[in-house]
DNA sequence: GCGCGTCTCCTAGATAATCTACATATTAAG
DNA sequence: CTTAATATGTAGATTATCTAGGAGACGCGC
């Protein structure tokens, strides 16, 4: 039963990112790090699903890649959010907004 | 791009089917029009993803079916709660509202 | 009596996201 | 000198959900 050892929301994963990138050019080791400690250890992004979303959102033209040097002089690559990716992340927590709202409902529905 | 004309949010459907049938007993096509209705039309379960899940719950032994009459006098199949599908929605919602915090916590971060 | 929409069940196959597990290189610390 | 952390990546498995079918029974309008 892999769904409780799940650290995602299944389809959230590119939302995530996108916000993270929001907040400044990060590389993609520091966002999944990010991910964690604003959500205070409950959300865990694997590398192994990390990366090809990285390259997903790409090749989507909603984050921009460069290489870089990280806080610790390391080559890193560094993702920044293009206007189209401004869009797509708008567009992306409103629906969450609303879906997330709606699960609530039911979940509140009366005994 | 299937994540916006998505009518749920993967790995939702489970609990949303434990919880309405923890309303009291319902047949498999009245548990997809009372999600729809609960949610204000936002949440929309196909058929094909509500009946293979109804299968799956029932083998896990957490949903327990009966062949009944439904309001309108034709045969439909009647799912009710085991006591392990109530524990089981208890730890989906209280896994749901843990993640669910978190994602917000996420989009909620300062710009 | 016919056709249509709705109610009610079902399955097969496609799609796509995420995870596990692996591989690699560099640096810091012990 | 070896281990942990930083940093990137891929391949393959798993699994949920969706699309697109099929089927039977009932009620209603014509």
């Amino acid at each position: 039963m892999p769904p409780e050892k799940s650290g995602l929301l299944q389809g959230t994963l590119d939302m995530l990112i996108l916000k993270v990138v929001a907040l400044g050019p990060i590389h993609g080791y520091g966002i999944s790090q990010r991910i964690r400690q604003i959500s205070q250890e409950v959300l865990q992004v694997q590398q192994g699903s990390l990366y090809p979303a990285l390259h997903r959102l790409q090749k989507r033209g909603w984050l921009h890649a460069a290489w870089g040097e990280s806080e610790n002089g390391r080559q890193a690559k560094f993702y920044s959010l293009s206007p189209k990716g401004r869009r797509q992340l708008a567009a992306e927590t409103s629906n969450w907004n609303r879906l997330a709202m709606a699960v609530m409902l039911i979940l509140e529905a009366a005994q």
